[in-house]
DNA sequence: CAAACGATTGAACAACCGTTCAACCGTAAA
DNA sequence: TTTACGGTTGAACGGTTGTTCAATCGTTTG
């Protein structure tokens, strides 16, 4: 029984980099860490979330404003800021009846930044 | 006629920030850069597709390998490669049967690594 | 040439996700 | 208190997406 048998129900091949796959497997980050990073990266995956952080970048907005600034309905604004409130990549003030977002800290910024600039090439 | 109906059929309530708008739409980036910058950080939101990153990170990875690793089938591996391809996020060398997948920049590292930052928090 | 194997591909299916719609909550004004 | 309005929420619908399965391609080996 190779080391596949037990490791890698999935793979029907029979390999012969057993020795890379062990290195390998010693250097890779948690499978957990691996989820965070991913569900991370999928709030960013969305072209109205990322609208929405590039309108609450600088002056907070209330929710009626970004809705009428991307042209959508309040409702579909609002799922997606309770999603970016959930990530904690915004933060909220309320004022009366409205409620105010804007960005939670300048992490976020940095991460678009480089984003831009390996789109730009 | 305000602004609003003209420019924001989508949002049907009655908004008093007009100027903080105006002034938010000028700033805003291309509606086809944020389009771009979604569909960037899409690839990253899967499990599957960051692991075969920080799989091929380092010394390359056929497929075959890959699968290994991750416990999935050929298959499946193949088909993210497909994506990551098209993303230009990796590069591939052919030799005999096998095909060598490896990072295609610094970029990507950099990306994964401030988002790993942030995720630490 | 034929068989074997690593890798790729397309169709199909299931799970996931974003928007819509309607109802509802909380605050402010009448 | 009643009305109006900004904002939130849950269910439902439709589109997207990742995996599976089977077939195929390309290269190597017998």
């Amino acid at each position: 029984m190779s080391i596949y048998e037990k490791t890698a129900p999935g793979c029907e091949c029979e390999e012969i980099h057993t020795d890379v796959i062990a290195a390998k497997r010693e250097s890779m980050p948690d499978e957990s860490t691996v989820y965070d990073l991913a569900d991370f990266f999928k709030i960013f995956g969305d072209s109205t979330r990322m609208s929405i952080l590039f309108a609450i970048d600088g002056a907070p907005m209330c929710v009626c404003d970004i809705a009428a600034l991307l042209g959508m309905t309040k409702s579909a604004v609002s799922h997606q800021l309770k999603v970016l409130r959930q990530s904690d990549l915004i933060t909220y003030r309320k004022s009366g009846k409205n409620v105010y977002y804007t960005l939670a800290d300048d992490h976020v910024r940095d991460i678009i930044e480089k984003a831009l600039e390996h789109i730009k090439e």
